[in-house]
DNA sequence: TCTGGGGTCCTAGGACCC
DNA sequence: TCTGGGGTCCTAGGACCC
């Protein structure tokens, strides 16, 4: 339903009548790999993560539509992915047993640093294209458009774009300067709202700059859009002007609401209820008995009610590093690669000169149970030895279990002004909290106090935290 | 489906305080 | 000695997302 306007009416209310877009990228990794190579444009491709050339471990982190036609499928085991379909370099014509060159794909290992390069040039589009952009992940983004665009009819004010009758219309209005995209085949008076030319813009800047293809969902509000976008991939642009936002989520299957995952949905299955239309006339007490206040929020989203605003990312909450390894109950073993990933997130603590005051360590045991320990200290730190003192401490309790992955963590992260001054010992650290060996008795706590509730654009109040500087921990060192 | 790595948010219970 | 209610912080686990 490429670029399927459903006119609708103008809703009075305030906040009603937003221009959201969901940006997705198609199948971003391979197609980095094809930007990179473009042999392999039209090519089955396989990207998989914690995969070596030649190996047979890790997972399908992204796969090409070529190969997802074979049946690989993200987060499959690459050597599921591999039985499905060879690699091409096993092809050979002259040996009978070996794989169908037609039946192979192109593996390759995850190059998330070429990944980021080729993003930064999508996300520079996207912040010149809107005021507000929320970036999701490497590969996702939400704009708020509202004050570039609106849902006003097209083609009413001489403005229209695109060839109705195609949906990848071919002029691309190449002018590239303006906000609005030019007319460019005026046609009789489509009923195309000036937001999907203005989707529509972006989609192909992004296109034509980047040289990587994503899919736009346009919508009144975020988690419309979000569906939006995935409706009709790849290429996509679906658009859901208000008021035709419940008839456009009806009949989905409530796995496509964002936030209802395999648990979830099999317990709204007992409910009797399948589709989102479905959740959207359930009762909403009903609702929150089973699935508790998210209930209620699912709920309105199922019905096309979320007023969230589209705020700037913010800072990570959390920084962690997690590797699997062939089960093991060896201590050493287990102990040797808890010290490497520890040394990896405080180095990237340290990067990101941010510091924290939680530890914590993750330990997998067969078949696959995860368990967390963690410790916080009294107060936050930049200290590598600590962290890996601290991860081996809370290690030791799974001393006898046998690990498939282990995992470091550290949390409660703050990156006020990072004032590394204070880390070399500078000024203020000691003297007037005389009491610093005192465990307890940190902080006289007037901060602390702001981290609450205001989500989204909290971070960064005020430039007055006074900090302590860290606080000294004989107990662990 | 036997499971890679990096995240977020929520819940529930316990400790502790007033 | 038993008993309230309200609040915060901490930890562990779970569901979910990309």
């Amino acid at each position: 339903m490429d670029g399927d306007t459903l006119p609708g009416t103008q809703q009075p209310t305030t906040g009603a009548d937003r221009v959201l877009l969901h940006v997705d990228m198609d199948c971003f990794y391979a197609s980095c790999e094809r930007l990179r190579d473009p042999s392999l444009r039209g090519e089955p491709v396989v990207v998989g993560m914690g995969y070596e050339p030649g190996e047979t471990i890790g997972a399908v982190a992204t796969a090409s539509y070529e190969a997802r036609a074979f049946g690989v499928n993200s987060a499959d085991p690459i050597s599921r992915a591999l039985d499905r379909l060879p690699r091409r370099a096993e092809a050979d014509p002259d040996d009978p047993n070996a794989p169908d060159p037609d039946r192979t794909a192109h593996y390759r290992p995850v190059d998330l640093e070429f990944y980021t390069s080729v993003a930064a040039d999508v996300k520079a589009i996207l912040h010149d294209c809107a005021d507000v952009v929320r970036e999701v992940s490497i590969d996702e983004a939400y704009l708020d458009v509202t004050d570039r665009t609106s849902w006003g009819l097209a083609g009413q004010s001489g403005v229209d774009e695109g060839d109705p009758n195609t949906g990848d219309d071919a002029n691309g209005g190449d002018d590239g300067d303006g906000d609005v995209p030019e007319s460019a085949a005026a046609g009789p008076a489509e009923r195309r709202t000036l937001a999907e030319g203005y989707a529509r813009y972006v989609r192909d800047r992004i296109e034509r700059e980047a040289g990587v293809t994503a899919s736009v969902g346009v919508a009144p509000n975020m988690s419309t859009a979000k569906i939006a976008s995935d409706h009709d991939k790849p290429e996509g642009l679906v658009v859901v002007p208000p008021g035709r936002v419940r008839e456009f989520l009806a009949p989905l299957p409530t796995e496509t609401v964002h936030g209802v995952g395999p648990v979830t949905a099999r317990t709204l299955a007992e409910m009797g209820i399948e589709t989102a239309g479905d959740l959207a006339s359930a009762d909403p007490a009903a609702l929150e008995a089973e699935l508790g206040e998210r209930g209620r929020e699912l709920h309105e989203r199922a019905g096309g009610e979320d007023d969230r605003e589209v705020t700037p990312t913010g800072l990570p909450k959390s920084l962690s590093r997690e590797s699997s390894l062939p089960p093991t109950d060896d201590e050493e073993t287990k102990r040797e690669r808890v010290k490497a990933l520890a040394a990896d997130v405080a180095r990237r603590a340290r990067e990101r000169e941010c510091l924290y005051r939680t530890i914590g360590v993750k330990v997998v045991t067969p078949p696959y149970e995860v368990h967390t320990r963690a410790r916080s200290l009294p107060g936050p730190v930049d200290d590598p030895d600590l962290v890996e003192a601290v991860a081996l401490d809370l290690l030791a309790e799974f001393a006898d279990d046998r690990a498939r992955k282990l995992g470091v963590r550290v949390a409660k992260l703050d990156f006020a002004d990072s004032d590394q001054a204070t880390l070399s010992g500078f000024e203020n650290t000691q003297a007037e909290n005389g009491t610093s060996g005192d465990r307890g008795g940190e902080r006289s706590d007037d901060h602390g106090r702001d981290d609450g509730r205001n989500r989204g654009d909290g971070d960064r109040t005020g430039g007055r935290r006074q900090r302590t500087g860290q606080a000294s921990l004989p107990e662990f060192e």
